[in-house]
DNA sequence: ATATGTGAACGGCTTCACAGCC
DNA sequence: GGCTGTGAAGCCGTTCACATAT
């Protein structure tokens, strides 16, 4: 693929504006401009038109953008054709809960299975897909060539956790453990720090 | 409060510095150099003794920061004395899971209450702290003089809520709706985005 | 001698302003 | 005329390199 040097931070908004395109399509608006779209991202005219040069030339000058054409073009570049495939590590509270938000499948991944050291303790519990032992977690990551995982386990299994999966495959995390993980550089890390976002709110709400 | 102007990313990592910190003092190491703190902190040298001078002069030259003390340093900028209230609105899936999550207690936020539109559901369900009705939420917030919130609602009533919460007294949120949240600007919102997030990673693992 | 603290250089993202196209 | 697309300018956070302190 020869996509790549599109900036993280454009990506991450670009994210948003499928959402809100998506929206867009179920109203059956057909056109919007650069200001309309950047309103309901809340991001200025500007920085939405800057975004959008990274994918091409997906307007038209002195109308606007064409809403089902504009989403399809961002879909090709942040989205998937197939589903993806996903797997979550840690079964707990926000492991389950995770497994139940249905905000990842909506987006094109697949959570095809989960995997805990006690997978006995969810039995009794309804969730949309298998729970299976720690002990199978590399194999099957190798079987079925998943890429990317959920993280949650508790902060002390973590990292051995982590290097477990990389030798098996992954190449993706998406972390919500309270933890530093210590990764190749060739490995991805996105680290959704609980407590250190609302520490940050809490600095500046409390100037 | 005479602090303030500390970048967002430094009161973010300062958050993490902590919790190596924390580390530290249970293992009984009394100094650490800023090599050793950055490296369990992933980040360069250079950017952590960057971050700490924003708190002042911490170290000692020649030494290195004395671990107790650098402690105490940082929890006076981004810890509160007290601990600070919170509370969720929505007790789903997700909004049951991170009320059970130990991690906000930890760092000192409590979790007054939580707020659904309906609470007869979690009757039964052992939760950390009393389900209201929606109904009541602007009353708590007004009576209990909370600051913070964390919203967990679906996308379609996050705005409503928002708004209410906001009038009601409200000027931190960290938001975890899939929504665009829109704010005056005195008001706070922190999104973490799943779906985003989970996009992103997959953007960067499919180069 | 050694490690911190910090002004200066650097790099990357955001914003501006206008050229380009409908 | 109107709105997009984009080079240039501006801004902010990161990294460097060395002065400073013990």
């Amino acid at each position: 693929m020869e996509k790549q040097d599109i900036p993280s931070p454009v990506v991450y908004r670009l994210s948003i504006y499928n959402r809100c395109l998506k929206r867009l399509i179920a109203s059956n608006k057909e056109t919007i401009r650069s200001e309309g779209l950047a309103t309901m991202a809340n991001v200025k005219p500007s920085q939405l038109r800057k975004d959008l040069s990274y994918i091409g030339q997906v307007g038209t000058r002195g109308l606007g953008y064409t809403v089902t054409t504009l989403y399809k073009s961002i879909h090709e570049i942040v989205g998937r054709e197939q589903f993806q495939k996903v797997i979550l590590v840690g079964a707990g509270n926000l492991g389950r809960a995770l497994l139940r938000y249905d905000g990842f499948q909506k987006e094109g991944f697949e959570v095809m299975a989960a995997f805990d050291t006690s997978p006995e303790v969810v039995k009794n519990i309804s969730l949309p897909c298998p729970v299976y032992s720690d002990s199978e977690l590399t194999n099957f990551i190798e079987k079925e060539e998943v890429k990317m995982a959920i993280l949650c386990v508790p902060g002390e299994h973590g990292q051995h956790v982590t290097n477990r999966m990389i030798d098996a495959g992954i190449t993706g995390i998406l972390n919500f453990s309270p933890v530093i993980l210590k990764v190749p550089e060739e490995i991805l890390v996105n680290n959704v720090d609980l407590a250190a976002e609302l520490e940050n709110l809490s600095y500046f709400i409390n100037k």
